[in-house]
DNA sequence: CTCATTTATTGAACTTGTTCAACGTTTTTG
DNA sequence: CAAAAACGTTGAACAAGTTCAATAAATGAG
């Protein structure tokens, strides 16, 4: 149950056996369908999720009623809004399977008993939060000197699994822009991939 | 000497006397003048610094010659390339004084060892890196969602203490846009501030 | 299978932001 | 303090991206 989960940890530090059962024994299984919310605007986020299987959007909708994409989340990856995770303050965000998908979740307080019990923990988290910080740093960078077609072929090209399984809407407001313009731009390259 | 970065750290976590003098130990006082570099692209980052006084640009340049800025420290900031000093590759970065500057900087090395002896050292750079990346979260959201005139009022209300000490050349490289248009927002809303 | 809903495409008019060049102002520096 | 360098402003022409509306194509639920 927890393979997938004991694998990632494994490429970001080393645990001994023990440690690694009970930490992993602090995450529950839960499955979600299609168009369901982990978390929506307005709700403290209270968990940490690992995903199993399936594809998260983690999205923000503005004044204007158009949303945002922070990141997409496939098998292997985190979700939680960590803003209002570590505040306590309500979220800003929205967590929404965009297939059926099976995540496993830790609770804030068991995280944090984690923290103390199993001080690797505290590494575990520092060093991926470090990775997350220097992908959205380079993202940063990349929406500030790029233009929207050379995102597009940046994002294609990076992720490969993700593009497959999502629809242009999705990936235009990651890429930040309208998809209609989205769509004059995948007319302009066709032939170009 | 270290005052200022015994107030930092005491905002994160809390550390007793000898580790707080263990930890402050390990750091060296540079001074640096005007438009020095303390780091270059193609360097390797080897030291993270906190800032004591001064202020410094943190930046990339682009394959157009463009240079985008990723944040600008001032007093009781930290500066580093967190990506070139975690994987040990060559900094894509330049992080600038941009008045004479006084940092404390720790090396890699010490910063590691501090991670073994001082356990609340992994804590306090957790907390760190998790407040840096949600800021960071909301900065991205915020490019992708407003104009340039709402992120220059936003930038003024946020940051009015590096507003004065900033020229237009650099907000606008921090704000993504050229420093022409920069200059046309700032006629256009004369009156509303 | 089919009707309803969501997604994708296209065009035309529009807005936001860029580029380049010119010129005035401020800041540095010898 | 004078000359050079850096900074700031402006306008005109242009490029990038949006908006709205219409229509086609794909997907999904009963």
């Amino acid at each position: 149950m927890t393979n997938l989960l004991q694998q990632n940890i494994n490429t970001h530090i080393s645990l001994s056996v023990p440690e690694m059962e009970a930490f992993c024994d602090l995450f529950q299984n839960i499955t979600i369908k299609k168009k369901s919310f982990l978390l929506s605007e307005g709700e403290v986020c209270k968990f940490e999720g690992f995903v199993v299987k399936g594809l998260f959007r983690v999205y923000h909708i503005d004044q204007n009623g158009f949303e945002q994409v922070l990141y997409f989340a496939v098998e292997n990856w985190w979700i939680t809004d960590i803003d209002s995770f570590t505040t306590g303050k309500p979220s800003q965000l929205f967590i929404q399977a965009l297939d059926d998908s099976e995540v496993l979740l830790i609770s804030k307080k068991d995280k944090e008993g984690a923290y103390t019990n199993i001080p690797k923990i505290e590494k575990l988290f520092r060093v991926m939060t470090q990775k997350t910080h220097v992908a959205l740093q380079r993202r940063m960078i990349d929406n500030l000197s790029k233009t929207a077609d050379q995102r597009y072929l940046d994002f294609i090209e990076k992720y490969p699994a993700h593009y497959n399984r999502l629809t242009n809407l999705q990936i235009a407001a990651y890429l930040g822009i309208s998809h209609e313009f989205l769509s004059k731009i995948r007319k302009k390259i066709v032939g170009k991939k």
